[in-house]
Formats: structure tokens, C-alpha cells, sequence
DNA sequence: GTGAAAGCGCTAACAG
DNA sequence: CTGTTAGCGCTTTCAC
């Protein structure tokens, strides 16, 4: 069994002094209170001597706060937000809180019970890349003043904190790269939920670039890629358009698994890339610069987005909730590489 | 400001009840108790229009648990660990509880306060692939009976639960396949630090695959990467390996982490894989099935390492850290691509 | 300089 | 069937 944990209790009874004492000498208030520096030793002696840790659920209780934020994503074992929660765990750890991390799949329900679940778990504050299409829940939160920001993803209308990039131009930027190398039948597979800001922003960046450069067949070759079949669904589309007579000359993945599944794809086909398809990918990834070709990406500034959403969401909590509502768009970066310049 | 959140006090005054009737129909011990459905229904009622949500961290202060279990890793954006987070976090979800991930680069100290903190925390278990020398701390945690399952890396001699792969093995049929390709001079690149059994041992198979094969060169082309410099390092280091006389004629890449850098310096250098250089890797990577060279890769059975450790792990807290202490040892599988065959 | 007491929100033993 | 009470371990106001 585990043994009975020592509390303050324990301290103060078997140094003959109150709770209270124990208390503030642990919380440094020994001085303002004007307690000797005897009984201050005394008590860190004992504290030492008996190996006592403060009970932090106990303290957080009465202080009604956790040192805790949840970070929520659709998948952490997406390249992308590992990255984003390794930093975010850095910077939060400087400040004493620690990161409860979630993972939805996209399943708009699962994010809801998850946002509840890690309320009731009295989370100080929530970071969120959103799946949501009913912006219900965040009104919710926002009403109570929860401290949120919304990050990657975001919902321009609601009155919140967000740090996204610039995916419309992101996206923009490298289908209009391909444009300009002489491409014209490009291709595009998003991802659904297509409701999510990100991949909606970059579709439209991506039907933009065809439009402005007198590319007029619309979305007839945008394609939805199901989050949880990605890899089979982009075989099956990817063989449609790669045959007959208007077969496609590039192709824009819109995330980093995207992309991957594309590659596959383009190996199992021995597709020649950038020679009968070019591929070009929104999100970078380490790997990106050692495939077979290195793949042409749109770089987002992780780190960046971190420091941002942590400055809000840390003013946000010190405020309760009141701080002002910040948002920021960060500029992209696009990576070209080999997958698109014969 | 926060709205005051209302507490089951609230409930049970406004119904004109006590709160343990609440608290019973809640948790739902009404019905042992023999409380009436018409009692309940109103207790669910004033629950719901109240928008009343139960305070966790009171309760688990209570109930002396937190249902939150801390996993401990070197780096979680390495693509290894998260995958793993992933997995876990989705097996504990099932049983109700959350996931604290805590990243240590690899720093003994950092460890060991951050196991302390997840401590104080009252986190109910934990799992950590530990880059500990010193097993003083790993003791404490037993003979407090503290759940705690090693992941990954593990120290046989503590009398603790663990799950990890056969190391020496992996390596051992890693290096074997390149000796029987024909590959004489096979370097390896290890990380520090090497008292990590899961280093230490692919160091051991890799030697011993050496020696079984009478290549008697011993140690002189294993090279140490210090964890937190690995690109610049392995650049150094494999410049002087592919130059001179006795230029190496392929390479043992410890991990996913060391295997990139390497590749990225094999590009650098314009060497030719697997004509000029062999390469093979501890630790799959889906894009390594990708690269150019496709690499060969030592893959884990990580789904498998996840749900056994949770086993244990939940064996622990259920029984209080009296559960009989489990060891496993998993298989891995030499997948061979194209950077080890000619 | 120090202590008593209240209370954070919850559960559970016991009483009736 | 329901309520009283105690207490998890901690901080903090107020009193001496």
C-alpha cells in the first residue's frame, strides 16, 4: 500500500506549532509575518527531515486555480502539433503550469466533452485547434471569461484570442508557384472536416491563385480526402486523376499527411516527380527536405504561434478572463525544393 | 471575472435537500440507497437547468487520486514519442483518465523534478522512458508503492514493472543484414547519453554483430552524438568517416533523430546510397519509406509496448502498487529498403 | 510572532 | 429514504 502521505499536519504537530506557521513559512510569507529565522529553520529542517511535499491537488483546491492548461488538436502524433505541444510544454513549464493534451480525430463531439472534461477539471485555460462548425460552445466558455485562445485554427467571428497563419496566402503563394513553373491542370486534395478554417482558407488561397491567373475550371479538380481514410481515399482519387486525357500536371496537398499519402501514391503509380507531376505541400516537415524528390512546402512559424498564444493565454488568465481579445496572423514561409521545379 | 461556478451546494439548497443526496445521485449510488426516482429526476432536473458541472479536483482531493497519469519522455516531438503519447493517451482516456506529458531533453535533473512534481501533482501513475543513471530515485518511487511503469528504456535490475523491445536484437540483425550484404567497415552513430539501456544496448549488438562476423575492429568507428547538437555533430563526425583510406562503407544510425541527420549529411556530401554507403536505422519512420534512398529501418511495436504498459500500470493503481511487478521484452522487425541493398 | 478557525467542493460513514 | 457530520490538505483572515 502506499504509505500515508505527511501533510503540513504532520509538520506542525510534531514541531509543536500551528498549521498556519508551516504555511507561510513554506509559501515565503514567513518574513512579511515576521516569524524568527529559528523557527523558520526549524521548519525547514523538519520539512526535510520528514520528506514532506505539499499536496498540490489540496493547495489548488483552495486556491481555486490548477496550474494546468489543456491543449487540444486533432491528432498530437501529427508532426505538426508535436512540434507545437513541445514548445507550448516549454513555455508553460517556465511559468509553473503543466499541459494536459487531447486529441479529438476531428470528431466534433469529442472536442466538446473534452472541452467540458477539462473544465471540470479546473484547467486555468485552453488551447484549441478547433473542429468545431457550431461556435456555440466557445461562446460558452467565453461568457464564463474561461481563458482561451484559439490557435492553427480559428473562428475570425468570435470574440476570442487566436494565432493562425496566413493560410489563404500560404496556399496562394504555392499554387501560384506552380503556375508560374508552367503547371495548369492542378490538382488539390483537402481534408475534411472542410469547415475548419485552416483547410477552407487554403482551398479558397488555391482557387484564387487558379482564378487570377485565368485558370477557369473552378474546383473540378479539388478533391476531399476523408481525416480518417487518408491514405486509401488519396489512392483511389489520385489514380482518377492521373489518367485519360485531362490528367492532372500538379498537385497541391493541403497538410503534411496529405502529402505523405500523396508521395505514396505518386511511388506506387511511378509517377516521375517534378517530371509528370509536380507537388507541392502546405506544412513542413522535417523529413520534406530528404524524400525522393524533396518536397516544395509551406512553412508555418510554430515557434512563433506558441509564444503568441502563450502570451495571450497567460494574460488572459492573470486578468481572469478580462484581458483584451488578441489576434494575430502570422506570415508563412513557402520552402521551395525539388517536387516542383523540373 | 469568472462567474462564481455554482457547487453542489447550490444544488442541494435550491432544492431544499442535503448535498450528500446529490452527491449519492450523481455518482450514482441513488439506487442503493434506496433514494426515490422522483427525488432523482429532480436532483437531474435543478443539475441541468443549474448548468452545474462537479468539480474534479475537489473530488479527486477527496477520493486521493487525480485520474490523470504523467508520461515522462525525452523529447515528445520526436516522432517516436509521440506516437506513443498518442496511443496512451487514448487507452487511459477509456478508463477515464488524462495524460501530463513531460519532456526532459534528455537532463537527469530535469527528471527527476519533474517525477517529484507529477508527485506532488498526485498524478496516480506513471510512465517514463527515463534517462536515469542513478536508480535512487526509481527506488523511492517503489518502495512508496508508487505505480510506475518503464516504457522504452528500462533498468532490469529494479524491481519495477517495464515494457520495452529487444535492443540488442534490433541492432544486432540490423548490422548482421548490412555485414551480409557485404559491408565490411559499418560505423555507428549512438547518442548521449549512452548509459540509456535502450543505447546502450543497440551499442552491445552492434558489437556483437561485429564480432560474430570476425570484423575485429571493436569500437573504432562508433561515434557518440551528444543529444542536444546532433545535426552538427554527425556532420563532423561522418565527414571524417567517408574520408581517408579506411572511409567507412556503411552506417548504423541509433535513431530516428541520429538517421535524419545523417541523411542530411550524406546529401551534403553527395554520397551515393546505398552505392557508396549503407545505411540502416533504429526506430521506423513512416516517411522513411519515403526518402532517397528509402531507408532501412529496426521498427517497434509501438501500439503493443503502449497497451502492455498500460496494463501494468493499471494493475498498480488498482492494487495500489501492490501488483506483481511485470517485464516484457517485445520483438521488433527489420524492415529492408533500399539504403542497405545494392 | 503565532494560532484558531473557516472554508475550497466533494464523498462517505453513520444516524435516524 | 434522507440528513448530519467529519474530513481530504491546504491558505488566509483575524485575533491575541
Amino acid at each position: 500500500m502506499i504509505k500515508k502521505k505527511i501533510s503540513i499536519n504532520d509538520i506542525a504537530r510534531s514541531l509543536g506549532v500551528s498549521k498556519t506557521l508551516v504555511s507561510l513559512v513554506i509559501n515565503n510569507k514567513s518574513d512579511i509575518h515576521g516569524i524568527s529565522k529559528i523557527t523558520q529553520q526549524k521548519v525547514w529542517d523538519k520539512i526535510k527531515e520528514m520528506n514532506y511535499k505539499p499536496n498540490l491537488m489540496a493547495r489548488n483546491l483552495r486556491l481555486g486555480r490548477s496550474n494546468t492548461i489543456g491543449l487540444i488538436v486533432s491528432d498530437i502524433s501529427n508532426p505538426f502539433y508535436s512540434r507545437m505541444a513541445r514548445h507550448i510544454e516549454d513555455l508553460a513549464e517556465k511559468k509553473g503550469y503543466n499541459l494536459i493534451i487531447c486529441s479529438t480525430d476531428e470528431k466534433i463531439d469529442k472536442e466538446i466533452a473534452l472541452i467540458k472534461m477539462l473544465k471540470n477539471r479546473q484547467v486555468d485555460g485552453l488551447i484549441i485547434s478547433s473542429s468545431q462548425k457550431n461556435i456555440s460552445e466557445f461562446n460558452t466558455l467565453l461568457a464564463e471569461n474561461y481563458p482561451l485562445v484559439l490557435v492553427d485554427r480559428c473562428i475570425p467571428k468570435l470574440k476570442t484570442n487566436y494565432v493562425t497563419v496566413d493560410n489563404t496566402k500560404g496556399a496562394y503563394e504555392a499554387v501560384e508557384h506552380l503556375i508560374k513553373q508552367g503547371y495548369e491542370r492542378i490538382a488539390a486534395f483537402a481534408i475534411s472536416p472542410v469547415h475548419v478554417s485552416t483547410i477552407n482558407d487554403r482551398i479558397q488561397g488555391y482557387l484564387k491563385a487558379l482564378k487570377d491567373h485565368k485558370l477557369n475550371y473552378g474546383n473540378a479538380y479539388l478533391r476531399e480526402i476523408p481525416f480518417d481514410n487518408v491514405k486509401a481515399a488519396v489512392k483511389k482519387e489520385f489514380k482518377k486523376l492521373i489518367e485519360g486525357k485531362n490528367k492532372i500536371q500538379a498537385l497541391f496537398a493541403i497538410n503534411n499527411n496529405i502529402a505523405t499519402a500523396c508521395m505514396e501514391a505518386i511511388n506506387e503509380n511511378r509517377i516521375k516527380v517534378p517530371h509528370d507531376l509536380a507537388l507541392v505541400c502546405f506544412d513542413d516537415v522535417d523529413l520534406f527536405k530528404l524524400t525522393s524528390p524533396t518536397i516544395t512546402a509551406v512553412a508555418q512559424p510554430i515557434d512563433e504561434i506558441c509564444e503568441n498564444a502563450l502570451k495571450f493565454l497567460f494574460a488572459e488568465i492573470s486578468s481572469k478572463g478580462a484581458a483584451e481579445k488578441k489576434k494575430i496572423t502570422l506570415a508563412t514561409k513557402l520552402i521551395i525544393r525539388r517536387s516542383s521545379v523540373l
